[in-house]
DNA sequence: ATGAAAGCGCTAACAC
DNA sequence: GTGTTAGCGCTTTCAT
């Protein structure tokens, strides 16, 4: 059954174009090693041993082989040597949503490593929903890749399918929103020390009264961070208040919302740390159509170092995640197990994140270099 | 051989995890359809017309294929069905950059579509360069995808390798940035009337000295704006003047050269229209930095609505693309070709791009509804 | 240095 | 309604 959206309600024109050499461009059928094998009177294992410059094969051979092969514009199917070998040369890639600056450039880094070693990606999109995470992971396991790198849904109950995927030999590489009850190798930020290192921030330019907006509570990421927070609460020794801490499903609507709930409290908080990016958009917002005057009235940091934290008046302090170099990691992870020819005990790698101070938390004058 | 980058250079800890079950999870070897009928004593042809849901066989037959497929874990390999059927059901896609807003959110487009097709997509970076831009079709022709969905690099000199992907029967199809004299499917956004309609609002507002900031002319898409341009100072009876036009290669730091080229003159212009919205924005900053007022002193306005564009303070007047639209309406051109069953004349789907009017043009009141 | 041949897992035409 | 069989294009072992 075809499935087809409608064009969109805008303005839509089609036509065709004029006459066209598109058809008789067409090649009547793709050549093969036997059609190389054929025309130079060999057989398709010597043309086969050519294009992977096997020692035995003689030069002149080889040079034959591949002048034909140009001659009939072959390109191999990796169709067929995948199913031969077993192997697809392809990175399955699951992610929530690729339009998130994060994950896309997860996936850029990801990309890069995988580009350099020839292989390929086929990226899936979870929309952060269990039965679509699931579906995909379906499809990867038939597309028998090489690997799964992926970033849990945040709807996902149980991760039953990803252990499907480890049972069909596919290793499994978990990036930021992980389980960490499936052993698998994965790639995550380090959170204690970077949440103390923010509220030490808040802390020294003078804020006290330090307000979370927390993610969803079933990601563990997200539940790490709120944890920390409380942590660093009492390592300040700043007084641990239920009613400062606000939940929000990572929506730029209901980060406004919550924002809206925090700063409308008789008393107000003198600060907003949102565990997103969009969380502290929402606090910013919120805190332009009140009028407050950030920083000075109101410390904002978020998470993440979305482009528009850097944009916004006053700039957005966050945190910088290494996106790109997570998925960079993730790659090399595969790549290095690949090389090791063997499964290993799953490794862990931890990225420092990095503190990124701007203006909406930097009330105080800069201290002198000592 | 192996190519890998290095952690990057901020702190990184590796550690294994304790011991794991992940070793003893997988399994001896993938079953296939021949195990299920062997279990059955039935044939392998039977199998596979019970799970394809053939109306030959008998009912009881498929539930006992479906059971055993399940209790086998049978997953059947697309591999082996491409190489036999010759249809891979995987969708190509080659854009610059895929952490560009306007790009990802195409390929999301895309991949709605495909995905409710049951097509996956193999995601291609070109990075703007003629190079990757080549071995990606190459790779997606030895993939023997169904067709390529692209955007074409910045750095494209010829399109000789999109043809080499016709010749081997993979329709191709264009969007965004596109060669018109490759006569493929194309999805483009319609260009004159909208540069009219934005610059009719500049006049509109009072703006009579608009400079140009246009994108990399080896592209027709901003070739075509920039035409656009020129004919709509003719059309509003505005002089034209080349030193108010002035080039940038999208990227951020040479928009804000440019801008600060333009905004420096002795006679400075009293609006800039960028052919991007990093165009815009650098000129948002530069105005910034100088003090201008926006949009009393100048207006801005820019291309594609980038999620900063709305951020900024004034909030600067874009152009909606519909970007996810495209990629919907480009996967949809592919599945109804398919549909029909053959190549027709090459389609063009012009979608109308809307103008977002915001504060960054507006300096006159709004006028009362009549 | 090359040929011969088997087979990866699946589909589909043909036979009964 | 099911079995038989050939073969998709490639790799690779075993001969020679």
């Amino acid at each position: 059954m075809l499935i087809l959206p409608k064009y969109h309600a805008i303005d839509c024109v089609i036509f065709n174009a004029g006459n066209s050499v598109y058809l008789d461009m067409r090649m009547q059928k793709r050549a093969t090693i036997h059609d190389i094998a054929k025309l130079l009177n060999i057989t398709s294992g010597t043309v086969s041993r050519a294009l992977h410059n096997d020692t035995r094969v003689k030069a002149l051979t080889k040079k034959k082989v591949l002048d034909a092969a140009k001659k009939l514009n072959y390109k191999p199917n990796t169709n067929a040597s995948n199913l031969r070998t077993g192997d697809s040369k392809i990175i399955g890639v699951i992610v929530p949503q690729m339009d998130i600056n994060f994950f896309s450039n997860v996936i850029v880094g990801i990309e890069e490593v995988a580009s350099k070693n020839n292989y390929n990606l086929i990226i899936c999109q979870s929309n952060d929903l269990y039965e679509k995470e699931k579906a995909s992971v379906e499809t990867l396991i038939k597309q028998n890749v090489a690997c799964i790198i992926l970033s849990l849904a945040g709807g996902t109950e149980n991760t039953e399918h990803l252990v499907e995927a480890v049972k069909h030999n596919i290793p499994l590489i978990q990036f930021d929103r992980t389980d960490e009850n499936l052993l698998t190798d994965r790639v995550v930020n380090e959170i204690d020390n970077i949440v103390m290192d923010m509220m030490q921030h808040l802390f020294d330019q003078g804020y006290r009264d330090i307000a979370y907006m927390a993610g969803p509570q079933n990601i563990d990421i997200f539940k790490k961070r709120r944890t920390a927070f409380e942590k660093s609460l009492e390592k300040l020794g700043l007084p641990y208040d239920a009613k400062k801490i606000i939940s929000y499903d990572l929506s730029r609507a209901s980060a406004k919302k919550a924002a809206e709930k925090l700063l409308t409290r008789k008393k107000r908080p003198d600060a907003i740390f949102a565990s997103s990016d969009f969380g502290a958009l929402g606090a910013w917002e919120v805190s332009k159509e009140m009028g407050l005057r950030v920083p000075e009235e109101l410390g904002i940091c978020g998470f993440s170092n979305e482009f528009y934290t850097e944009i916004t008046k006053p700039s957005i302090t966050t945190v910088n995640q290494f996106s790109k170099e997570m998925g960079q990691a993730a790659s090399r992870i595969f790549f290095e197990s690949l090389h090791r020819g063997a499964f290993e005990k799953p490794q862990t790698v931890v990225i420092t994140p990095e503190l990124i101070i701007r203006e909406s938390t930097t009330r105080l004058p800069k201290k002198a270099n000592h």
